[in-house]
DNA sequence: AGAGTATGTAACTCAGTAGCTATATAGTTG
DNA sequence: CAACTATATAGCTACTGAGTTACATACTCT
């Protein structure tokens, strides 16, 4: 069970695959595309694609010589905002505390 | 941004840290208690929880010889539950794919 | 003080993986 | 078919981090 769980939470661990999946909350893009605006290889773009696509967080279309990637679970999304809120109620936290001392 | 989402994500990305965290989820334990549960060392749980600690996930309290942890912030478990249900969904979606191939 | 116990920390090993370059594959166009 | 383009994959390097052992630290009890 936690092993699942860890896994999902290691795919989601990582700033270059969280940054795909945000550029593709707006529509789906192909992987030259992403990779431009990344500023990083389209190897290294490719390779994480496969592996949210692997997880079924997103979707792939061929058509042609491109592949037109999409985000095929919104649910991440949620999950990433209930991140940042926790975050965000802990450095308020912090940062009061810090006044009072 | 992106970069603190996936800290925090790497954090849970690990399942001996969330079994300690389900551990916790009945209440405030010590170290050695912890880590007679899950079959591991005590040197390896101590450092496991300082991650926690320092991320604000748990809190301790020293009490003698013994050092007492607690789940600091109980949204990490619905976070948890969510990722659970999201992997339930898509394991079901994926058993319905089968059955109609 | 000295023995004993619980926790924290340092140093190390080993496995996993992000990123790269180079190459393979697949599709398009002349 | 040949040249070109987009994507995928293989092989490699470098780094991170989980787990271990050994030791340090802190507290209790006699």
């Amino acid at each position: 069970m936690a092993l699942a769980i860890a896994e999902r939470f290691r795919l989601l661990a990582e700033p270059t695959r969280l940054r795909l999946l945000d550029l593709l909350a707006d529509g789906e893009r192909s992987v030259g595309s992403l990779a431009g605006d990344l500023g990083c290889s389209q190897a290294n773009v490719s390779k994480h694609l496969a592996l949210l696509a692997e997880a079924g967080l997103v979707g792939r279309r061929r058509d042609g010589l491109h592949t037109y990637y999409c985000v095929a679970d919104p649910a991440v999304f949620a999950l990433c905002g209930q991140v940042c809120e926790t975050l965000r109620r802990h450095a308020d936290a912090r940062a009061a505390a810090l006044r009072e001392s």
